[in-house]
DNA sequence: ATTGTTAATGATAATCATTATCATTAAGGT
DNA sequence: ACCTTAATGATAATGATTATCATTAACAAT
């Protein structure tokens, strides 16, 4: 079996255990949403999904990312483009989790990757520290440093 | 000298500096920011700076504030509503920087400004790593924890 | 497997935040 | 006081998201 597959299934799953209905354009919305390794919007995933699925309908797409968003399976991103961005949290091959620099000035994102000890030992205690305190079930974090890159120094 | 008349020179400063007239409409939109708590939209600025200067345009409130955004002097947040909401980076008495927790069900944000040692240590030491690996100058950075609050469990 | 219930879908229209346009106004240097 | 030109604000345009509703299809019960 895929690692992708094993995505899949417990994606399904979350479906079925909410007691939604498990439908061929829900499928097809998860299949691409495990196999990109991007931050795709709205409109990007109603095209590609067309491909698989030609009625897709965009009605559909937000309905199906609002589901996902609300059970802290994919987070909603805003860059600041006047539209949403996707992506699963946990993801079977994506870049995997990672921060960003954002240019005030001309809306570059540099993703970065590369987190050195300190980081991976701070985000733990924290969400420790937050869950308990404010009785809140932490599922993902966001980290974000915004400022002004190289090219508009 | 009140310490908020200060923040406003400052900025006032900052607009000449950069080549840009300083105007009654601007001056209004800089001292309702610099005398709010809250994390104002476009509409409720619009509104309140309506008071002092009844003539304000919509169009002038999302240009300033462009302005003061691409300056690294004020930061845009999205907390999911479908419009952007706006707070002054280094505010004079305001709740000072804090933190969300932001429920992905019901979109309950709970501040948190109660930062434990880890975490202020945290912050200046990775933005001095990427601020020399990508040579990026950081102004403001962004930390959210989303999840399930209390009420939605 | 067939049926019945009802959630899910998708075309369309409606909404609402943000952006573009452009004639008019006013900041700030001369 | 005048001039240049950036800034303004009314309005229209855009574009993402949400609401509506007749139709379709999942799936539990038979």
């Amino acid at each position: 079996m895929k690692n992708s597959d094993k995505f899949i299934s417990g994606l399904v799953k979350n479906f079925k255990d909410k007691g939604f209905r498990l439908t061929a354009p829900r499928k097809a919305i998860l299949d691409l949403l495990v196999n990109t390794n991007e931050h795709p919007s709205v409109e990007e995933i109603c095209f590609d999904v067309h491909k698989s699925y030609p009625s897709i309908g965009i009605t559909t797409v937000y309905r199906t990312l609002d589901l996902l968003v609300s059970w802290g399976l994919v987070h909603k991103f805003d860059f600041g483009e006047g539209k949403a961005r996707y992506e699963l949290i946990e993801h079977p091959k994506g870049i995997g989790h990672h921060h960003h620099l954002i240019c005030t000035s001309c809306k570059k994102i540099i993703n970065y990757t590369d987190f050195i000890d300190k980081e991976f030992n701070y985000i733990p205690k924290v969400e420790t520290r937050l869950s308990k305190k404010y009785n809140f079930k932490i599922q993902n974090h966001l980290i974000e440093f915004y400022g002004v890159c190289d090219n508009c120094m």
